[in-house]
DNA sequence: GTGTAGACTTTAGTCGACT
DNA sequence: AAGTCGACTAAAGTCTACA
């Protein structure tokens, strides 16, 4: 077998599910949300979109805003 | 309240926990386990002293090689 | 209220040499 | 077999402006 490094897109879009689906269920716009997070609006709209390939760190702030394990933000929701 | 931006130091540190307890338990080395996943000797070290905030796309090359889910290398053993 | 593009700064990730 | 120290390249993260 080679490496196993890959692009990860999988886990980007899982990330990206579960963000937009909380932040909604806060009622919160990715403006709001990103003031919340203190990071920039465009920026959680590009998570959003699973165009990025965010760190541990911003993964852990995404998690504290939305008041949930960061783990959680990487549960595959198929039901 | 302000931002929830953090260091994630908690995070880094719950990583390198679970990849060193389960890199050992495959009986590889530091440098072994390296070459599996493709990555530096000295990276995976550092990742396991946790020194690091790796990406999405690491921490998936990661689960890759030690054949776990992703978000089993965030979850804390507290028992 | 969100998407896109670009220029920019910071840091993840690479690697060789020595301990 | 693992840690440390650099120097380097690639990419994360910031922000403004316009659609």
């Amino acid at each position: 077998m080679g490496n196993q490094k890959s692009a990860a897109v999988g886990l980007q879009r899982t990330v990206a599910e579960n963000l937009k689906e909380r932040r909604l269920r806060l009622g919160l716009s990715q403006e709001e949300f990103a003031e919340v997070c203190g990071y920039h609006r465009t920026y959680i709209g590009s998570i959003e979109r699973a165009e990025r390939n965010i760190t541990l760190s911003t993964l852990d702030a995404l998690a504290r805003a939305l008041n949930v394990p960061p783990n959680e933000l990487l549960r595959e929701n198929n039901g």
